[in-house]
RNA sequence: GCCGGCGUGGCUCAAUGGCAGAGCAGCGCUUUCGUAAAGCGCGGGUUGGAGGUUCGAUUCCUCUCGCCGGCUCCA
């Protein structure tokens, strides 16, 4: 949905949208003084300086004004002002934010739409009328900063969305609706795969049985990959002393971040990132060009004080594990080894169901260490390696780690909703800050780059992607329980039993319903658990020495030889489908 | 951090300035069942925390903690 193009309908739609709402708020609270209203991705909002906080009980009052003025079918109509006209009219109006904006246009006139009793400061394009605004919907109203500055006054937004058809709205309501059933913190609560416990403190993270097993499932997953391709573990400690925190710059550039600590007169920092142990290892003896490229890998434990009010869910928490690694390398290896990182997370991602991405280059931030030069052959090494892989990228200036610049890999869920995993980050820095060296050929010693890199990012991430992606039903090989085995009456829990074991000495993780509850609620309970297959076994079951197999969603399968489930099974976790 | 909303048994949710309730889950008994909720019974809450107003607060006020929606999209 691309409504950033301000040529398409939907933009002229959404924008129109905007203005109408911004005029209903005006109608019922003339003080209101109206600062920005753009179309986005699932809608529009407006920014509006109001007396009085709204709530969300606000929003049926502005969405009937609304439902007015596009009944009173009112045309848009442009015109154009000199700026000092511009300044005149808002000025009597009190609209200082739009005085503020066309202080910073450059042309001498501004463009105006009108509609009715509404005049605004705007590029358009608009729709014929007000009448032409066939379906629309306040959605949520939401503090934000002026021009997006914690510094600045902040406003009241109200978002809402626009349609050419109520049928196009209802279906964006219905997957509104479907996100919020997928959600990995009802979810996760639900399938008791994670939980937060207020008096341990917020964004740390707890795994009950079913989510630790999940995680050990990836980790182990991922650490035989890593060794399959050359990586060689490491393991650091999570609390390391303030030096080497200075040293590595995390003390001037991420000391907001960090959560600090004293022992015996001496300053230490839980670690927010892997990369100063990494590098400590690298120091424990002299390195030879001929290590490298030299890989360590670690499940990385981090903590980041991050603000309160951006935590979120698994998404966004305080204490999280990295499957990080620390490649260090000489420069002409970069492109290469970059090369090799992009195919290996797309093999990964590819593994846990991921197939599209959508990928960026971040360049130089305003606070960097290294040189411009530096930056540049590494800016550019990036996009060497991206292009070999035919993949195609965006450039955001501006947002590279201090250290160095970065590709970000987002993947794309089965809502096609994008998330932020994979990163792999260059760094001339660090190497240098802590005098990093290796012998060459030709006797000397010299300076290895490092590539800083994730693929999964951080696992608590990954595991509330995974969980939305999947809508809480893993596939086999991820799955904390893979099978349960009922037993239709008391007289067959001894073949259940048998089959219980059979399954478990295959290497599946099975568990027994031998309650006394009825067939269909064992069935219910372990569907609502989302336990991918239940195996039911009845009289005729131990007779034939076979299993009932109900698949889950999918229903009853019927009877399979107990032999025959058991190699599909394994089978089937081997296939990672 | 900032703006707004919310916080009631394990979970989902009622109710009220005057004894806090239901369903699910749990436990016990009965039931032995062929593919998504059998029946009966029992236990479980200083209504997130602290302070205040009041004869009386879970309800109103203040503070605090936590959660939720946003704070990137520049007429």
């Amino acid at each position: 949905m691309i409504v950033k193009d301000k040529t398409s309908d939907l933009y002229a739609l959404r924008h129109s949208a905007a203005h109408v709402m911004a005029q209903a708020v005006k109608r019922k609270f003339p003080q209101a003084k109206l600062a920005i209203g753009p179309p986005v991705e699932d809608g529009f909002y407006y920014d509006i300086d109001l007396p009085q906080p709204l709530t969300d009980a606000d929003l049926g009052g502005i969405e009937a004004e609304m439902r007015k003025i596009i009944k009173e079918n009112y045309t848009f109509e442009h015109s154009t002002m000199t700026k000092a006209e511009a300044t005149k009219f808002f000025q009597e109006r009190g609209e200082k934010f739009k005085l503020e904006l066309i202080g910073g246009i450059a042309d001498d006139h501004v463009s105006i739409y009108t509609d009715g009793d509404f005049i605004d400061l705007c590029e358009g394009p608009h729709v014929k009328s007000t009448g032409a605004i066939p379906a629309m919907k306040l959605l949520s109203i939401a503090g934000a900063y002026w021009r997006g500055d914690e510094h600045n006054p902040q406003l009241q937004r109200i978002y809402g969305t626009a349609f050419f058809s109520q049928e196009e709205l209802d279906a964006f309501l219905k997957k509104i609706e479907e996100a919020k059933a997928r959600d990995h913190r009802k979810l996760g609560k639900e399938l008791g795969l994670y939980a937060f416990i207020e008096e341990a403190g917020p964004g740390m993270v707890f795994y009950p049985p079913a989510g630790a097993m999940l995680r050990h499932q990836i980790e182990q997953f991922v650490r035989e990959e890593h060794l399959k391709r050359g990586y060689q573990l490491v393991m650091g400690p999570p609390i390391l002393r303030a030096d080497i925190w200075k040293r590595s710059g995390h003390l001037d550039y991420y000391k907001e971040y960090m959560y600090l600590i004293e022992s015996e007169g001496q300053q230490y920092a839980v670690k927010p990132m892997n990369c100063p142990g990494h590098i400590l290892i690298y120091g424990l003896q002299t390195r030879s060009y001929r290590e490298l490229p030299l890989r360590f890998f670690e499940l990385g434990n981090v903590c980041r004080n991050e603000k309160g009010g951006v935590l979120h869910g698994l998404l966004r928490v305080r204490g999280f594990t990295q499957d990080d690694a620390h490649i260090f390398l000489r420069e002409e290896q970069l492109v290469d080894e970059i090369d090799r990182v992009v195919t290996f997370t797309r093999e990964m991602l590819g593994a846990f169901g991921f197939a599209e991405f959508a990928v960026e280059i971040s360049t130089r931030p305003a606070k960097f260490i290294g040189t411009p030069a530096d930056w540049d052959r590494a800016e550019s090494a990036l996009k060497t390696a991206l292009e070999r892989q035919r993949m195609t990228y965006q450039i955001h200036a501006g947002e590279g780690a201090f250290y160095g610049p970065k590709i970000d890999i987002k993947i794309k869920d089965a809502l096609g909703r994008e998330w932020q995993c994979s990163t792999i980050q260059c760094d001339f820095a660090l190497p240098e800050r802590f005098a990093l060296t290796y012998a060459g050929e030709d006797g000397k010693e010299h300076r290895p780059i490092m590539l800083h890199r994730a693929i999964l990012g951080s696992l608590e991430r990954f595991v509330g992607t995974l969980i939305e992606h999947y809508a809480g039903a893993l596939p086999l090989w991820l799955s904390p329980v893979q099978a349960v085995v009922v037993p239709i009456t008391s007289e067959q829990a001894g073949y259940a039993r048998e089959v219980l074991q059979r399954l478990a000495a295959a290497g599946l993780r099975v568990e027994i319903d031998e309650s006394d509850n009825t067939l269909n609620k064992r069935i219910r309970a372990a569907e609502l658990r989302k336990v991918p297959y239940i195996v039911v076994a009845g009289r005729r079951e131990v007779e034939a020495q076979s299993v009932a197999v109900r698949k889950r969603v999918v229903g009853d399968q019927g009877a399979v030889p107990l032999e025959q489930f058991v190699e599909r099974a394994v089978q089937e976790v081997r296939d990672k489908r």
